[in-house]
Formats: structure tokens, sequence, C-alpha cells
DNA sequence: CTCGGTTTGACAAGGGTTCTCGACAGTCCT
DNA sequence: AGGACTGTCGAGAACCCTTGTCAAACCGAG
């Protein structure tokens, strides 16, 4: 079965009304939100959907690339559509959320130097920081 | 309770048969294991105690640095008594379990390098890498 | 030993995420 | 077009880890 749908290359994800909504807010938001934020942003402007539905999109999106998917220490899922294709990291404010994408290329080289040097091979891993944004700084 | 001092050690915490136990357990495992697990193996030798007992005293362990915790993919948190008495990082092996401690300071200053870089203040990292040890990756 | 604040533990929420399952809607085949 | 198929939806329940609740047990200073 071809697939026709022009976007997302990948597994086989219909695109639906819904997956369309959920793109569509993601594009309209800078920086990190949790599915039931997004949920409730789709809700409040009359589109009818289901938090399941939410879970399962980004959850499908995340994992194709589309978009990119934070844990936060509260052990919640945030997405949010990043600007880079490539594998990066972020610097988030906890306070406002504001989001800078850094270039990972540092962190991969050393990364991979120290799987290497204890030979442990297939390694992923997690690097994200949190701090607060210049203008979260002043107003404290 | 916003402490958010960082590295006050807080009250004096009293040392019961529990904590004590705890302590003990965490002694004599090698690798990180969810409060749950400590639980069980706590109950399975016959020591009465409670799950939420496990979860404060690791809580608390945790933030006066005794221990150290990282929270894997599946949302758990998993605890460990580590060598190192300083900050630094693993590398966990995510078939067996087996951790290598890894000293922190290329990472500290990378990180505080791009905190600055951003003008963003109280930045605090999250890493942790996660591959197969030798072991694991001979036997794949 | 006594007394008062701390800690405990069984149980019940909490909060996020995933599963269930009947109802639907695109697709494919004929 | 008609009918069978398969992927998706959505409401709610189910799950899981974690954290409150609160009377009773406990620790340790005096």
């Amino acid at each position: 079965m071809p697939d026709l749908s022009g976007h997302a290359v990948g597994q086989p994800q219909r695109m639906t009304t819904q997956r369309r909504a959920i793109a569509e807010v993601l594009g309209s938001v800078e920086d990190f939100r949790s599915a039931q934020q997004l949920h409730e942003l789709l809700r409040s402007t009359g589109k009818r959907i289901g938090l399941a539905t939410v879970y399962r999109a980004l959850a499908g999106m995340a994992e194709t690339g589309e978009i990119d998917a934070i844990r936060g220490p509260d052990g919640e899922t945030r997405y949010r559509r990043c600007e880079l294709r490539v594998h990066h990291h972020h610097l988030v404010c906890r306070s406002c959320g504001a989001t800078v994408e850094l270039d990972a290329r540092t962190v991969e080289g050393w990364v991979n130097a120290l799987g290497a040097q204890h030979a442990y091979t297939d390694v992923e891993h997690t690097v994200e920081l949190f701090g607060l944004c210049p203008a979260c700084s002043a107003r404290a």
C-alpha cells in the first residue's frame, strides 16, 4: 500500500482531522507543553478531541522525530515542535518555559567518547538543562 | 516548602530501625533499584516496613546527597548508593543495570558555559547515559 | 523513665499515561 | 456502488508510581 499522505514518512499513520489539529496547535506554540495542556488548548478552541487521541498522536509524532519530547523532573512529558530537524538538546526556563535549542555536537562527541572508553555500545543519552531565562532571572 | 538552597542539609533525621534497614539494603546492592524493588527486598527478608516509609527515606537520602536518584524512561525513579561523594553522572546498562560512575567535570564546564552564553541563571542539568555494557554487548 | 515531637504504616487519594471497546471513517476489492 | 477491512476516535476505566492522611508506635533529650 503506497503512502500518499505526503508528510510523515515512516509508520503508516493516517492524517486525520484530529492529528492535523494537534500539529496545528504545536505550530502555534513556542515552548514545551504537556499532553494535557495541549488537550485543553484544543478543547478551548471548540475542537472535540479525546485525551487519549492527543497522547497517541504525540507519542507517534515523537517517535518519527516530528516533534521533541522531554520529561520534566515531575515526571510529566512535554512536547514541542522544534526548529532544528537534527538531534539537539534544550535549555528550558523552569519558570516561564522559554526554550533555547542547543547544537548537540559537543555532547555527542563527549558521549561517544565515554561510551567507547567503557566499552559500552548502543549508548543513548538524556541531556536536558533547566534554568531561569534572562527575563525570569531579572524578575526574581 | 520552597527549599531552593540546593545544598542545605535540612533537619536532622532520626536514625530509626527502618532507615537503617534501607541504608543496609542499599549498601548490599550494586545497581539502581526502584523504591518498590527495595521495599520488596526488605519485605522478603522478613522486615516489616511500609512502602511509604521507603519512599520517604529514599527521597530524604537523595536530597542530602547520601544516595543518587535517576529517573528512567518509564518514569520510575531508581536509587543507588554511589561511591563518589561529589556530583557525577552515570552510564547504565539498559539490559543488566551495571553502572559506571562518570566524573562530571566535562559536563559541568560545558553546562555552565552554555548557561552563561544564553544568560540563563540557576541552571540545573539532567545527564544520564544508557547503553549496553561489554558483557551484554557480547551476548547480543 | 517521661514526655513531646518525629516517624511509621495501612490505606486512600493524586496525577500522568495507557488500555478497552463499541462506534466510525477511510480504503480496497469486486 | 456495495461490502468487507483496517486504522482511528473518544469516554471512561484501568494502571502505575508516588504522595497524602492520621492514629499509633517510636526515638532520644532531659
